[in-house]
DNA sequence: GAGGAGATCGTCT
DNA sequence: GACGATCTCCTCT
């Protein structure tokens, strides 16, 4: 590990990206796993990074509130594609969801990502995002920047035009991919999923416990 | 700080 | 034609 990248003048250099066999587990494991991983993003020379810190798990066929419950559709299709691709959907008329799919090719199943950390390239996500930044931002600025699928893919300039089923393995080819810096998180606890109507009471949502950037509601 | 309602459109019934 | 894996703004306390 640790092998550095030439470019350092970036604040964050990536780490070990994360291959598909990570992915190709039970979303549940999956989510767990994903804390504390970096989500990158390049957009020109510059890099977009933010520390995941609340996902949710999303199964197949077993799962009313999942995409993929009703069977496969144009719309869902990645979810029962191979393993690490961006399922990107549009909802409530204006915002984008970023996922990945787990799971072998046939099986549907994907994690959400729904909070992250800024880490690097505050910037720029901030004024994807329409917000002013100041100076010196506070926390409570920072802190809403990124809490929330809708607003993490804004931040990451998701859409589901340019990113659905795009491949998160292959950083040198593609620009969304997650990587492993060594950072481990301290204690993850798991809580009901967030704005679903079904299967409410399955704790299938994770989160870094005690971090500011996790979206507010329903904490628990 | 909490709670409610509106915005807005793709997808599925 | 209804609804949704959401966000923001506004009002009330």
């Amino acid at each position: 590990m640790g092998r550095q990248d030439k470019s350092t003048r970036h604040a964050v250099v990536a780490g070990r990206t994360l291959d598909r066999s990570f992915y190709d587990r039970d979303p549940r494991e999956v989510a767990h796993d994903l804390l504390g991983k970096l989500l990158i993003r390049r957009v020109g020379s510059q890099l977009l990074v933010g520390r995941v810190v609340e996902t949710e798990a999303y199964l197949g066929k077993d799962d009313p509130a999942a995409h993929s419950y009703r069977g496969k559709t144009d719309r869902n299709a990645v979810m029962f594609g191979p393993p690490g691709f961006a399922y990107v959907y549009f909802i409530y008329g204006m915002h984008f969801c970023l996922n990945v799919s787990c799971l072998p090719e046939g099986i549907a199943g994907a994690v959400l990502f729904r909070a992250m950390e800024p880490v690097s390239g505050i910037d720029r996500m901030a004024r994807l995002r329409n917000v002013a930044l100041p100076e010196e931002p506070r926390l409570s600025l920072l802190r809403t920047l990124t809490s929330g699928p809708g607003r993490m893919a804004a931040a990451l300039d998701v859409t589901r035009l340019r990113d659905n089923g795009k491949d998160l393995t292959n950083s040198r080819k593609s620009d969304l991919w997650l990587a492993d810096d060594g950072h481990r998180v301290e204690r993850i606890v798991a809580t009901p999923r967030i704005g679903i109507t079904k299967a409410v009471e399955h704790p299938l949502r994770y989160v870094v416990a005690g971090n500011p950037y996790v979206s507010a509601k329903r904490e628990r």
